[in-house]
DNA sequence: CGCGCGTGTAAGTTGACGCTAACGTAAGTC
DNA sequence: GACTTACGTTAGCGTCAACTTACACGCGCG
């Protein structure tokens, strides 16, 4: 999750995923798209298949790399617990009041 | 974008939020959970300041600094976007194929 | 207005990251 | 098995970002 992060957080990282969220490329036909050289691109893709973002197949000499929406959806979800588990807490801060007013409570739940 | 992006790939940033997240807190009570210094802390919120992921708001010489759910918002629209205009994009190209059977089509596509 | 409190800001250091250039490697071709 | 193709990998370099120490600033109180 911190490596789906940071892959993200660079320009050219995201400009790849946008390439290859159509379909599946290969290497080079990725690095056509860019400047920069061909090592650079290798080094990003593996930054973004290390963080789940995209797949590596291999076909002969050839590699070809797929967008991986799975990667993305955990993504996704982690950015939306990050303010829906604020009602979360609140639930909890409930409960454990309503069972505190029944006597219950050394409140086990630290972690 | 870019900015808030950068702003949650940082782990201390996230846990900021987290802090933040359940009520406003000064910038002081929000350094006295961390082992760094002070001001570290002081240039953190300023990032997420202006990724728009906290808002500031001031109380005499008191800093209060409270969550901002719009922040997140906008950074959840973005991933989500990441790959529903995937489909869109195939939409796209359903529609050029349909075009292109009609005799339409030189593929001027390439940028 | 001098002084303490709560913070932000500036300067300097260290570690991480992206890039290039050179080399290494596996699959196909003759 | 030499040669090419399509890559990844390593070493080295410049840059940026996070941290600390030292200083500056605004507010409130006597």
């Amino acid at each position: 999750m911190e490596a789906a992060l940071k892959a993200i957080a660079e320009p050219r990282r995201r400009q790849i995923l946008v390439l290859v969220r159509d379909g599946e490329m290969t290497a080079g036909e990725i690095a056509s798209h860019f400047e920069v050289t061909r090592p650079a691109i290798s080094q990003h893709l593996t930054v973004l298949k290390e963080a789940g973002l995209v797949s590596e197949r291999r076909d002969g000499t050839k590699r070809i790399y797929r967008f991986r929406p799975e990667g993305v959806e955990e993504l996704r979800a982690f950015i939306e617990d990050m303010w829906t588990e604020r009602l979360v807490t609140l639930k909890d801060e409930a409960e454990h009041e309503e069972r505190r007013r029944r006597g219950a409570g050394p409140a086990t739940g630290r972690r």
